[in-house]
DNA sequence: TTCTGCATACCGACTAGTCGGTCGGTTCAT
DNA sequence: ATGAACCGACCGACTAGTCGGTATGCAGAA
């Protein structure tokens, strides 16, 4: 069963023992290894399953939008929301996956690059709009996952900068900012 | 012999065998450890070694420029040209401690903010200057560090935006637009 | 209805291998 | 002769994956 993924969010892919996750299962190590043919693959898969998961909540949220940007910002609320409540998932999605050695290269390739084609996406969308400045879509995605990416971990290392309350609307403002939005008015919370 | 950065940075912390460092070494096991009283505290070793040579030729170049933003240009040309020119180095600095597991979270967290706080300081000094907004620049120090970090890693895992021809230039430009420094004309090469 | 055979799902003791760290001992400069 | 520096065979702990076996359900033969 998934429950697979509180060991491997707890301790990381090496120092997660399959013996370990078995014992929370109501299940034997011969019955975990007759669907996963590796621990290598239980990983993937827990990964792939909640990766796709925050994307579609990222796509459900984001479609109710018709602007770039207004998505663009839809889209970062909802990543900083979903793992900033959720340091389970968030230290499995950015973390833990490292400890696979050069195994993981792929894998961190494209959940990564999920999310950040639907950013250049956005960014893309918005260019033709007008809306902000003719910059390298891809570049910038890159720019704006990396961001996310490094308040998340440094959040969840130091507790320090709550990502909704604190980094959210300053990585908003920069993020949207580099690329050449116009300032907005606040007119909502 | 600090020549273990090279098994280090080729396998990861956790495939690094102490008895492969010890082979490369004209030293036997038990000399190592005379020095080095585990694996853990040589990988910290090697890291601090690393990372503050890195910290130190940033802070010899930035030394040249007095203004705010051209100390982060510089700063910020100086991480890319010495990581992009040494995959090693960056792969170690980069990705290959975070195999240690949760031991790893203290020194992530001091080495990135030798780095960021030295962002941080410059963006200070630009605000101070009024050459940028007076954004949050703690929070905009983590942007620009996650920015570098996941071009870098990127780079490292498929090859593909060349960190210091593509990357660089729309980076610097970017990051600055984001803290609201005015577009300048290009005088340079 | 009962029996038989086969596949799916599951069990858990065991294997085989790895690797960090140790320790009794040696070398050699002072 | 003292101790810092060094040696390397060995130990103990750990764990991914295996394998011979069991339970269950179901299709078709008798």
């Amino acid at each position: 069963m998934e429950a697979a993924e509180a060991v491997f969010s707890e301790k990381g892919y090496h120092d997660a023992a399959m013996d370990e996750i078995v014992r929370r299962t109501n299940m034997s190590k011969g019955g975990l290894y007759f669907h996963f043919p590796s621990k290598e693959r239980l990983f993937f898969s827990v990964m792939d399953h909640l990766g796709q998961r925050l994307v579609d909540r990222i796509e459900a949220r984001i479609a109710q939008e018709s602007e770039g940007v207004a998505r663009l910002e839809v889209a970062l609320s909802t990543v900083l929301e979903s793992l900033g409540k959720r340091r389970r998932l968030a230290k499995l999605l950015l973390i833990q996956g490292y400890s696979m050695g050069n195994a993981f290269e792929k894998k961190r390739v494209e959940v990564y690059s999920r999310f950040a084609s639907l950013i250049k996406d956005n960014l893309d969308l918005a260019v033709k709009e007008g809306a902000i400045l003719p910059v390298d879509t891809e570049i910038a995605s890159y720019l704006w996952v990396g961001a996310i990416n490094e308040v998340l971990i440094r959040w969840l290392y130091t507790g320090k900068p709550d990502p909704v309350k604190e980094a959210l609307p300053e990585l908003k403002r920069m993020l949207l900012r580099g690329v050449g939005a116009k300032e907005r008015v606040k007119i909502g919370g």
